[in-house]
DNA sequence: TGCCAGGCCCTCTTTAGGGCCTT
């Protein structure tokens, strides 16, 4: 059993056939990286493959090929490697509940679960970085200047940039001097309301309105 | 290419509507 830190997050990032488990979508890759306080310290990153062809359209927005996941293991056996990977770990996505959605739905096909929180980095930067014109993972990589190779919309690619500018709000947080930045992120929880905010994200919206 | 869904959030709101964001 991994033991649990308050500084320690599992940031990870779905590729799937659309938008909608519901609609029968399914994950076709995961990526994610585990941070200790502000540290990579393992990765995770598997195709899987859904039981059927993906669309023309997903192999041109992810790069991931029919071919690429005929030879690829089944959803149970990398979800349940994954459920492995995060157990007793914080979540991080960016647009958390489209990640939430797809993992919950995958898990409960084997009846497994996960014990951590999910936040949403993009709910966060919406409030830490009003000025930039969208809140597009990518958009953002660029505005802030975040380090990358190039490569987007694949699933460890697109986790370690979300990892990125994780720790670059945590960054700002810290220079503002908010004790521990971490905690107050987390408490942004993909399903939140504004009465539920903390208290510092309703004041950076409330200067910003001015 | 962009629709499918769903949660958040803003506003010309709250008995609603629509944009953003994810694949």
């Amino acid at each position: 059993m991994p033991s649990t830190s308050a500084n320690t997050v599992v940031v990870l990032d779905f590729e799937t056939t659309g938008l909608s488990p519901n609609m029968g979508d399914r994950a076709i890759e995961i990526g994610a990286v585990k941070l200790v306080d502000g540290e990579v310290v393992d990765t995770f990153q598997e195709l899987m493959n859904p039981g059927f062809r993906v669309s023309s359209f997903i192999e041109g927005y992810t790069g991931i090929t029919n071919n690429m996941l005929r030879t690829a293991s089944g959803c149970e056996g990398v979800m349940s490697r994954f459920a492995e990977f995060i157990a007793g770990f914080n979540l991080v996505a960016h647009n958390a509940s489209f990640d939430k959605r797809f993992l919950d739905a995958e898990l409960a096909r084997f009846h497994a679960g996960y014990s951590g929180q999910f936040t949403c980095s993009m709910l966060i930067a919406r409030r830490l970085i009003q000025d930039s014109p969208t809140h597009k993972l990518g958009d953002l990589v660029h505005f802030k200047g975040i380090a990358n190779d190039g490569v987007f919309h694949r699933a460890l690619a697109d986790a370690e940039m979300t990892a990125r500018l994780w720790l670059l709000m945590l960054d700002e947080l810290d220079q503002q001097g908010i004790a521990n930045p971490t905690f107050a992120m987390m408490q942004t929880i993909s399903r939140t309301s504004k009465q539920a905010l903390p208290a510092f994200f309703n004041k950076q919206r409330s200067k910003a309105s001015l």
